[in-house]
DNA sequence: TAAAGACTTAAGGAGAACCTTAAGAAAACC
DNA sequence: GGTTTTCTTAAGGTTCTCCTTAAGTCTTTA
């Protein structure tokens, strides 16, 4: 049994809205078109979703109104696409429930991007709060409290730090390239240098050493990236 | 049983027909041949096809119509062939559901390439998520944690060895030449020297062999490249 | 059976990938 | 608005991979 990941596509241009489900399906989801705010509510009531793009400017229902109603009844991520979207306006979905905003013109590679990096990261959240702890060796996180130790030891990471190194524990054995951990722990999909992971894994390799000079945990994959060294 | 990969040919002119079917035969999928817009529908109701090379000026039904058709009901990838496309018809095609086009003239080899990268990224994307693990006699590589063993020892391999070994295993049948290695593991089309690929495929094999000695795992085919031995 | 063509193997150097440190830029905080 | 923390960029040094060369071995063919 597959599990197929469902993506509801509320606008009201049609080729727009074709363009986009072109994008989605060649991304190996399944998309659902709807053309009003109404017709979106009646997807939603129906079935669950995994994410929603939807356009602000709509006939029937304003988009403005269709995301309040995501967001009172439901957890379901959103993505805004619109042409106009000032600072404030941005701020404003947010605020309301917004995961992410696109604005038009938009390019392929780059919807495509975004729509990746949520369903990764909603997938996380959503594996993640069951177990609220992620230990490898002697390191310890504990994920609501967002607290890493060490042999017993607390030490303090910072935000990026942290995220990359809950990565890394959520799959020990997994090597995780470059690419993937700028997609997952960055907000947008962001391919920054290199060396900024680099300097990234050399400095949450000094933090551990502090405690634990002689366990070296993160091992290096010569031309591939990182993992857990077990 | 041998898994049969089919490509249908839409173009109305006898001769280009042909000669695009013996391309496609020679790479050694299966080619099916449409002269109208309107038999090609009929093919594609009937079975599912994994590429489609579409003409876009026909008889009966135009090319536009048809691509449109597959996007709306289908995920089968399409190829555009076609003699005059400016940038922004390109563009059209591409929103509409085209992954890729080629302008007449053509060359053999470009088409060749094409319809080879085309089914490698389809399917890549259809088959490498899904199962985590190739096996090969007692070879087994586990893709998420790029480790790659036999008889249960782990064997240490560099990137460009292991991106190698991924493909040969993942088509134990297929004679891969060294272009075709080259153009599946290298970034760029590089054709390196055809002995920097003897040299990599003796460096997996004296590896393969730290562990079994007695077996030969990769098969040298004279004249044409390398294949799995079973 | 000799010669040509195709493949194998070993070794060295160029350069890519990586690590570390330090300083500038940006963001968060007060 | 200024201070502190965090993130990114830059530079220099190190390590390891990959490509090439070149000599040796095996196949095919004339």
């Amino acid at each position: 049994m597959v599990e197929q990941i469902k993506i509801l596509v509320v606008e009201d241009d049609n080729d727009i809205n074709q363009l986009l489900c072109n994008i989605i399906r060649n991304s190996g989801y399944v998309p659902q078109a709807a053309f009003s705010g109404t017709e979106a509510m009646l997807y939603l009531e129906k079935e669950e979703w995994d994410l929603v793009l939807l356009d602000l400017m709509l006939p029937g229902m304003s988009g403005e109104e269709v995301l309040a109603t995501i967001a009172a009844t439901n957890s379901t991520p959103v993505i805004i696409i619109s042409a106009k979207l000032d600072q404030q306006t941005k701020v404003g979905m947010i605020r309301t429930g917004a995961d992410d905003y696109i604005t038009k013109p938009f390019d392929i590679e780059e919807v495509s991007a975004r729509i990746d990096s949520h369903l990764r990261r909603y997938q996380r959240i959503n594996k993640l709060p069951s177990m609220k702890k992620l230990t490898f060796k002697d390191i310890e996180i504990d994920l609501e409290a967002k607290t890493v130790s060490a042999q017993g030891k607390e030490l303090s990471f910072t935000a990026r730090e942290y995220e990359i190194l809950v990565l890394l524990l959520s799959s020990p054995k997994k090597v995780f390239t470059k690419k993937n951990l700028f997609e997952s722990v960055w907000e947008e999909p962001f391919y920054g240098d290199d060396n900024t992971m680099n300097v990234h894994i050399s400095n949450i390799r000094s933090k551990l050493a502090l405690v634990n000079p002689n366990e070296k945990y993160i091992e290096t994959i010569w031309g591939m990236g990182y993992r857990l060294k077990s």
